[in-house]
RNA sequence: GGGCGAUUAGCUCAGUUGGUUAGAGCGCUGCCUUGACAUGGCAGAGGUCACUGGUUCAAAUCCAGUAUCGCCCACCA
């Protein structure tokens, strides 16, 4: 083994091995345990949060595989409809070109050509991630399989009245030119401008005032509504007004809708541009004007003067007529919600489309049933109040987009406007006898991209292919164990995987949801790439210098002006650029970071630390190595009772009792706190130290065999706990170790999870004993600024059998350890005036000082152990000094305090004379 | 407007059903190249648990309120 852990290498290496022999293939045996991965989006690599949840998804996975559990891991990617096609448009422009000179089947040809590309590097990465995926089992959203699956639920839907298509005021993109879901609209506050205007009344009596913050609109005014209470207009419902800047005149109509206290309490509506609008204009059965094209120009419904001018410079014209005409009563600034597209950024239009819908009423309330009866359950389990108020305001789903990357409607057009919904168009022209003469278009729309993901977990187990159902274990595998998500798709994705799963197979797609927090970065702020504060997981596992890391957070920028900003911050935070942790290290930061918090700020120190973790252990199994050499340890014929070996055991059975404990409950963190633990501190710290002079024992061979094998089975259970959280440093370590204790077993990776024995009290205790009394003399050393190599000796007083047992028995560890050349028991009546006293309870370490420390270093260290007992005591006896404590506490609270105070007081007494002694001796 | 969450050491975070002197990692201080490991060892320093009040023998923990920050949802032009 080399020196130090180099990780690059092995982890590619073992990688390969697994892949190829199979090793996370579903065993076909045992309770099954599944995971659907989230497929990413084909629009580029993953980021540091894909790296996150693949890293606990697989972690779990690798802990149940060693369970023995069938286990599958459901992986693949989404085509991502807007997503993707603007990654490809930006491409296309990149290379000088338009994407308006493609046809529908070019463009979608590359944009096939790109999926190939960004599928591969996205399944490169889950391999470098060490990611144990089936990889014969990957699906894609578009491909054949899920496209039936696609067909088959749009039609089966139609025919069950839950799919409608009609006129609807919806999301409109202009720049994209697609409709969205309610869900893909992101409202933002943004400062803008509230402008009051003067509509004229009809008869010539005066005017009322509205207010707007889109003045352009009021081209498609049908009327003006006022609160049917408020009686400064009630005379005016009824009456009309003249619509300025158009020959319209309006009526003037009463709704609740209005709020009288806000504005002039007069509202111009809108209906076809604004959704409550909408809903007044129902409601008194005005037809909606259309003022706009899809490009959001000004149409032909409007006043030649203003035709073809774009929204904002509609606007801007319409104030400036206005203004002119003295109709313009004031412009204010006024803070208002701006709804912007997710994906595009820009301002959405309600504007009225002909789209296709899925009624949610019936759908919504019946899955809501499914969660709040615990069929599904969140973890943590408050996100169930978001699901449950998302649910109960359900609107109905828009589902066509005006793209061409994604799944098309099946649905056929005749010329008279007729549709007609079927798999096929022969079985539509059969089901509708419609002859082949007459001319029948498919649909040009596609569905959006969340309507096939809905489908995600029946359809990638064959659904609805009775077939292929059966050869690819739908029943095996389905409801699946849990599904590992991020928040920020519980209505996108979750909600709705739960209805159609639900709608066409009557399961569950999964019992749990365990939700994690998103990946931010050191200063909590959401990585992305406008704000170039984006790390590629790639880059940590690695390595990458500062200035390709500059060039990478720079080079493809919308906003040029930040790039600057950017070099800057970059340059603050990584000054020497991000050096190599491996995937290993990448993969413990993720889990230890992985509590039950909403925002996870990712520190690249932490990273560091789990690297020089894994080289710790690294090194604690060269030494095993060195001591237990290549070939197979002898058979033993038994252990020897060995209170070291006994411990560490001990220790181990707690850690794996910890570990199973938090990832029943999803603490991935604590989890990794306790491996961390366990191997650090109590192995190697303790473990090796107290097991060095037992290897060395020549004295004893029965004894260096028995803790030869302790050293190694010990490691390698501790190895299996860490592989699923490590997996490549685990196998390689590992396979080492195969020989030596003759494993039979080809790789870690399928190799049994260990299984908690029994915690030794009676070896735990000796050991609690040991480390108090190496640690007490190291800190009276340190205290007593006495050089840490010097051996010197120890006298002991005050030990009860117990004490003296145990000195016996650890006698040769507590000199090594604590670097002691003798220790000796001494009466109590023996004086300690000449030495420093460490007390470990009622023991007394007596360190002669034989001139080497000045009786005033003593006399300090004493003083200051007095004031830390003194500060206990006072806190224990203010306690007991409550009568209503001694009455109300449970007896055992009130003997533990006893003792403490003992305790205390008995260290006090202690001090007090030791100290009276040396003040005596100094006099 | 409604809902959810957060506030613990310089930084990032643990802290179970209330019960030792509130823990860890990183950083910091001192000493140490001791034959696994300086990506290290040993020993330390560092906290008014956001604030106020309440419940209790006992509160970081339970309750109410306040403050600050964050997220989600919502039709006030």
């Amino acid at each position: 083994m080399e020196k130090n852990y180099q990780p690059d290498a092995l982890e590619r290496r073992w990688y390969q091995q697994w892949e190829q022999n199979g090793c996370f293939e579903p065993s076909g045996e045992g309770q099954p345990f599944t995971i659907l991965l989230p497929p990413p989006n084909v629009t580029g690599t993953l980021h540091m949060g894909h790296a996150f949840q693949h890293t606990l998804i697989d972690c779990l996975i690798r802990t149940h595989r060693m369970k023995g559990r069938d286990t599958l891991w459901q992986a693949g990617v989404d085509h991502a409809g807007i997503a993707t096609e603007m990654v490809v448009t930006r491409q296309i422009e990149a290379e000088g070109g338009k994407r308006d000179d493609l046809t529908r089947e070019q463009f979608v040809e590359r944009v096939w050509q790109w999926k190939q590309e960004s599928g591969s590097t996205i399944t490169g990465q889950m391999r470098r991630m060490g990611a144990s995926v089936d990889w014969s089992r990957e699906r894609f959203t578009m491909d054949k399989g899920l496209s039936q699956a696609v067909i088959e639920t749009f039609v089966r839907l139609h025919d069950e009245g839950k799919i409608y298509r009609g006129p609807r005021l919806v999301n409109w993109d202009p720049v994209l030119q697609t409709a969205i879901s309610d869900l893909e609209v992101v409202n933002t506050d943004e400062q803008g401008k509230l402008w009051s205007i003067r509509y004229p009344r009809s008869d010539g009596q005066g005017e009322i005032i509205v207010a707007t913050t889109r003045p352009e609109t009021m081209l498609g005014d049908v009327c003006v509504a006022v609160h049917p209470d408020d009686e400064r207009y009630a005379d005016l419902v009824g009456k009309t007004v003249q619509l300025p800047l158009t020959e319209r005149e309006i009526p003037v109509v009463a709704d609740d809708y209005v709020d009288p206290e806000f504005g002039t309490g007069c509202v111009k509506i809108t209906p076809a541009h604004d959704f409550n609008d909408w809903a007044v204009g129902q409601r008194h059965g005005f037809a909606p004007i259309n003022i706009f094209t899809p490009e959001a120009r000004i149409n032909h419904n409007a006043p030649e003067h203003y035709r073809g001018l774009d929204r904002f410079a509609a606007r801007k014209r319409i104030v400036e007529d206005l203004r002119t005409m003295g109709l313009m009563v004031e412009e204010k600034p006024h803070t208002m919600v701006v709804p912007r597209g997710d994906r595009s950024g820009q301002i959405i239009e309600p504007f009225l489309t002909n789209q296709w819908f899925v009624k949610m009423d019936e759908l919504g309330s019946q899955w809501l049933e499914t969660v709040e009866s615990g069929r599904v359950e969140f973890v943590p389990g408050n996100w169930i109040n978001t699901y449950r108020h998302w649910m109960e305001n359900l609107q109905d789903w828009c589902i066509s987009r005006q793209l061409w990357w994604g799944h098309r409607i099946p649905a056929w057009h005749d010329l008279d406007g007729n549709v007609y919904v079927g798999h096929c168009e022969a079985e539509v022209r059969e089901k509708h006898q419609i002859a082949d003469g007459i001319a029948l278009e498919q649909d040009p729309d596609v569905l959006e991209t969340w309507f096939s993901s809905a489908l995600w977990a029946h359809s990638t187990l064959g659904w609805p292919d009775p077939e292929r159902m059966q050869a690819e274990g739908f029943e095996r595998y389905l409801p699946t164990s849990v599904l590992v998500t991020a928040f920020d798709i519980i209505f996108f994705w979750v909600a709705r995987m739960i209805m159609m799963t639900g709608h066409f197979t009557d399961q569950v797609p999964f019992h749990q949801v365990y939700i994690h927090g998103l990946i931010r970065d050191r200063d909590g702020q959401k990585m992305s790439k406008s704000k170039g504060n984006v790390l590629d997981p790639i880059d940590l596992i690695d390595g990458i210098e500062l200035d390709p890391l500059i060039e990478k957070r720079t080079a493809t920028l919308m906003q040029p002006a930040m790039k600057a900003a950017i070099e800057q911050h970059t340059r603050d935070e990584f000054p020497d650029g991000i050096p190599a942790f491996g995937a290993d290290a990448l993969r413990f930061t993720f889990t230890a970071l992985a509590g039950h918090g909403r925002d996870i700020k990712f520190d690249l120190a932490r990273c560091a630390g789990y690297r020089n973790f894994l080289n710790k252990l690294w090194n604690a199994a060269r030494f095993v190595g060195m001591n237990i050499g290549d070939e197979a340890l002898p058979p033993l014929n038994q252990m020897i009772d060995d209170p070291i070996s006994n411990w560490i055991r001990s220790a181990l059975n707690r850690t794996i009792q910890q570990i199973d404990q938090a990832l029943a409950n999803y603490r991935f963190d604590l989890a990794s706190q306790a491996l961390y633990e366990f191997i650090w501190h109590e192995y190697c710290d303790w473990y090796l130290e107290l097991a060095k002079p037992a290897l060395n024992d020549e004295s004893d061979p029965a004894r260096v065999q028995s803790t030869r094998r302790t050293l190694a089975e010990v490691l390698e259970q501790a190895l299996r706990l860490l592989h699923p959280f490590a997996p490549f440093i685990t196998e390689e370590i590992w396979q080492g170790l195969r020989k030596p204790l003759s494993i039979q077993h080809d790789y870690i990776v399928t190799a049994a999870w260990p299984e908690a024995g029994a915690i030794d009290a009676a070896a735990e205790g000796d050991v609690g004993w040991l480390k108090n009394v190496i640690s007490g003399i190291r800190s009276a050393r340190t205290e007593l600024q006495l050089p840490p190599g010097k051996p010197m000796p120890l006298l002991v007083q005050q030990a009860d059998d117990s004490d003296r047992s145990r000195l016996i028995r650890f006698n040769q560890l507590i000199k090594r350890l604590a670097r002691l050349e003798s220790i000796d028991l001494v009466d109590s009546s023996r004086d300690s005036s000449d030495c420093a006293v460490q007390l470990c309870g009622d023991l007394r370490l007596l360190i002669p000082l034989a001139g080497l420390v000045d009786i005033g270093e003593e006399l300090m260290r004493l003083t200051k152990q007095r004031e830390r007992e003194q500060k206990g005591l006072d806190i224990v006896e203010k306690k007991l000094a409550n009568e209503r404590f001694i009455a109300n506490a449970p007896a055992t609270v009130v003997e533990k305090e006893r003792t403490r105070q003992q305790e205390h007081q008995a260290a006090i007494d202690q001090l007090d004379q030791q100290l009276e002694k040396m003040r005596q001796l100094r006099s």
